[in-house]
DNA sequence: GCTTTAAAAAGTAATAT
DNA sequence: ATATTACTTTATAAAGC
């Protein structure tokens, strides 16, 4: 039996972390070939590493915020190219710095359509957020564990919010338990 | 004691200057769209409450005001469409939704989603038609609703479409892009819908 | 609030062929 | 008439306006 929790995919991994060290984001923007830098815009340089594929936002406070990762060992795999190359330029940074875990999303498939309205009235309105002339998905918000999770009517899911990957395993069979006791589960 | 004394005749003054700049928006809106006395009462009594809940910090008077009254058109059972509700209003329809969002959210009105045959009526008097094809394009939007095709749809584009497939049915065929434009979607998206609705209602093609 | 980054879902829209 | 591209929604950190 597949159940709907086996078909998780983790999508996107958020993670923050820090070398203690000041930058000048200037000096890093030509150095780094590759560095996308618009202080106008924003206060961050960007710099994407190829393999593991990922983005990450580094400030002149030295604090990093690395996107885009499609595990969380990926997240540490393009953290620790990032701090290679800071290295490199003669940047200190110590051996392994913390990394937190802010984000995960995931998608998953329920494996039945969904009637949302029906599901809008049945998870409560008060908890629901339904307009399909604006997005087409349902915005369901989960308290354990507190995510957010997007229902469409092909019974495809997205979580987000959650910070562990058993957050997005435990809302699946949560909302799966929830909507099959409503008789909803097409 | 006298500053906070002041300080709440001013914050007095101010909320009601803002109530009452916001009623005037709403009151012309709501002429601008033809909409039926009951709904500018339920709509400043919406904008009324998310003054006392302070949900107007940070958002423009305007936003708010046009928000409020697409939420009083559900409330009364004749929506409006985000489109038709920006045509009135100098706020972005993009705005207009977040901003309805968050009042709907916030105050609890626990908006139902709007039903798709809301729309026939008006669309179809503008389009001219009679009420057989109003009633066709109900039972249309009924049959194919039940077995799930409206689910994440757009219900104006549902609603066009069963026009469409109503009028060519009943013999008083209008053009997709004549139906397009009062509904305001593109034909596309009429084509897409009208395909899946003819073929859940087993009309051969 | 906003700015930027990433990713999925599915609908709609604008533009290209 | 169809194909492509782009935008809508969710969460999340970062520094600054």
């Amino acid at each position: 039996m597949s159940a709907p929790a086996d078909s998780i995919e983790i999508q996107n991994v958020v993670a923050s972390t820090g070398i203690g060290q000041e930058l000048d984001l200037e000096a890093l923007a030509t150095d780094l070939p590759g560095a996308d830098f618009n202080p106008d815009n924003f206060p961050g340089l960007v710099y994407r590493t190829q393999e593991p594929k990922a983005a990450a936002l580094i400030f002149r406070s030295g604090k990093i915020v690395c996107t885009g990762a499609k595990s969380i060992d990926d997240v540490h795999e393009a953290l620790d190219i990032i701090f290679g190359k800071l290295r490199d330029l003669g940047i200190p940074v110590e051996d392994s710095p913390e990394v937190t875990v802010q984000n995960i999303v995931s998608s998953a498939d329920l494996g039945h359509s969904l009637n949302l309205n029906a599901l809008a009235i049945g998870l409560g309105l008060e908890d629901v957020e339904y307009e399909p002339e604006q997005f087409p998905g349902l915005v369901y918000r989960m308290d354990n564990p507190e995510v957010v999770i997007l229902l469409f009517g092909s019974g495809k899911v997205v979580i987000t919010g959650g910070k562990t990957v058993d957050d997005a395993s435990a809302a699946v069979e949560r909302i799966v338990d929830r909507i099959d006791d409503l008789g909803l589960l097409g | 004691r006298l500053r906070k004394w002041q300080e709440r005749i001013r914050t007095k003054d101010a909320g009601e200057r803002n109530l009452q700049f916001a009623l005037s928006e709403i009151d012309r809106m709501a002429s601008a769209i033809g909409v039926p006395r009951s709904v500018r009462e339920v709509a400043s009594v919406i904008y009324r409450r998310a003054l006392n809940e302070d949900l107007i910090r940070g958002r423009s008077i305007e936003g708010v005001s046009t928000a409020v009254l697409y939420a009083a058109c559900r409330k009364e059972g004749i929506p409006r469409s985000l489109e038709e509700i920006a045509e009135v209003s100098r706020v972005e329809r993009k705005e207009i939704g977040r901003t309805y969002r968050y009042i709907s959210q916030e105050l609890g009105l626990e908006m139902r989603p709007v039903d798709p045959k809301k729309y026939v009526p008006r669309f179809s008097s503008q389009l001219e038609l009679s009420e057989e094809v109003q009633a066709k394009a109900k039972e249309i939007i009924d049959t194919t609703a039940e077995q799930g095709l409206l689910s994440g749809k757009s219900p104006t584009g549902f609603a066009a479409a069963a026009i469409y497939a109503a009028s060519l049915l009943c013999n008083e065929k209008k053009t997709q892009r004549e139906v397009a434009d009062v509904a305001q979607v593109t034909e596309v998206t009429i084509r897409n819908r009208y395909q899946e609705q003819i073929e859940a209602m087993g009309i051969p093609t």
